[in-house]
DNA sequence: AAAATAGTGTCTTTCAGACAGTATTAT
DNA sequence: ATAATACTGTCTGAAAGACACTATTTT
């Protein structure tokens, strides 16, 4: 193996280009990202974020390349895919000036067999030593979803396809990490056309008391407050 | 010449890497963005970006090259810099699959030469044909850019050292495309602390009224409301 | 009866915005 | 006097949130 150094039109040493996925679900209310010990080297045997070179002969962009590195773990597409931003530096990856365009998955657990809900941890006990910067990676991808759940209907992509509103509501709760008056929740939600009711009712562990109407999403699209997003 | 591609170590090509910048000022109460001729292949002659390929011996991350392309162009440092987000694909450059991680950036026209200002154009008239997908690239900045100032103190970076502040409000309103009530304008930036006097008053072209104070930025933080940014 | 869900009504508080009105400083 | 700046006060409406109250459905 030769070990030639690429060069661009200015003589400059072509960086090296991944997408790296932070791959969210919630596991009984615990907010938690797909992590996975690496198997070669650079960072061999830490734990560190799903992703991968760029498939030049098959991806259409960057947000392609990081679809088919999430699907390619879980075996289906996930919920919602959106660019977190671009991590760089000479020294992240010890081998060369390397780029890392980072994406935020998020897939509902109901959805993930019980070995993958096994490799999630959440993201409140991660490992102190991560490869490369994906520490601080997963901070601000932490940021951003908390962030965001507050202005956009992005916690029901993490519900299954039936709930409950107090599901639902331990949900946000969970995610904006504060509680909410269950009355005026439900009007919130309600309000907005967020969720549909299904006609079925929960039944199943709790038999003593009055069953609660199971909701689904309304629609596939986000809802997101105007004057949110960027 | 020799036409070696370079490979990652899957075996696939490694892609270009390169950052662009769309820098905004405001002139006569038009938003404006830099826009130069390319002088070489590819897009020869069409108006683009400022941007060109990281130089892997300097540049500490792409943000730092961000910073040094747009000093290159206007000899100074910009007031503002932040990723907007990375674009790529197999064919936005006939070189090769390609990634452009962008930049904003803002500086004050009163920062600027009579040349150099000469080479912005208003955002309201680009030109039909531009280099890659530059276009594009504009359309979102110029979007975020708008969004931004409404709910963060960016417009103060766009002005002068001193200022009056109906000149601030123009600014506002030149950037949101509305018209504001000049006393509740008044009141609210005064209410948020962004601007201190500076003890002078405004004076030359009008001089049959009573003058103006003039007041410049209160910090060099930026102010950015509880709730906006991600 | 007990317990949890379902749904409505009302009361704050906060905030943004509109606008009246007055004072000041120049020609 | 006139014209523009400077500044205060008040009113409105919208939105969010807290909470009381009632009804319903199960064991």
């Amino acid at each position: 193996m030769v070990d030639i150094k690429a060069l661009d039109d200015d003589g400059f040493e072509k960086p090296i280009l991944t997408v790296d996925v932070v791959l969210f679900t919630m596991i009984d209310g615990h907010l938690c990202v797909l992590l996975v010990n690496r198997d070669k080297e650079p960072c061999e045997g830490l734990p560190g974020l799903i992703g991968g070179y760029i498939h030049t002969n098959e991806d259409l962009d960057t947000h392609a390349a990081a679809k088919r590195v999430a699907r390619n773990k879980i075996g289906i597409n996930v919920s919602h895919l959106e660019q977190l931003g671009t991590f760089s530096g000479p020294d992240r990856d010890p081998r060369g000036w390397s780029a890392t365009v980072t994406y935020i998955a998020v897939i509902k657990s109901s959805a993930l067999t019980n070995s993958l809900r096994a490799e999630f941890q959440s993201v409140d006990s991660l490992p102190e030593e991560m490869a490369f910067d994906h520490g601080e990676i997963i901070h601000w991808a932490v940021k951003r979803i908390r962030n965001k759940s507050s202005y956009s209907s992005l916690p029901l992509l993490l519900m299954p396809g039936k709930f409950t509103l107090l599901e639902l509501q331990s949900m946000y709760e969970s995610l904006l990490e504060q509680e909410f008056d269950d009355r005026t929740f439900r009007r919130k939600i309600l309000d907005l056309d967020l969720v549909r009711e299904t006609g079925e009712m929960s039944d199943g562990k709790v038999t003593k008391v009055r069953p609660a109407k199971l909701y689904r999403p309304a629609g596939k699209a986000l809802w997101v407050k105007s004057g949110g997003e960027w």
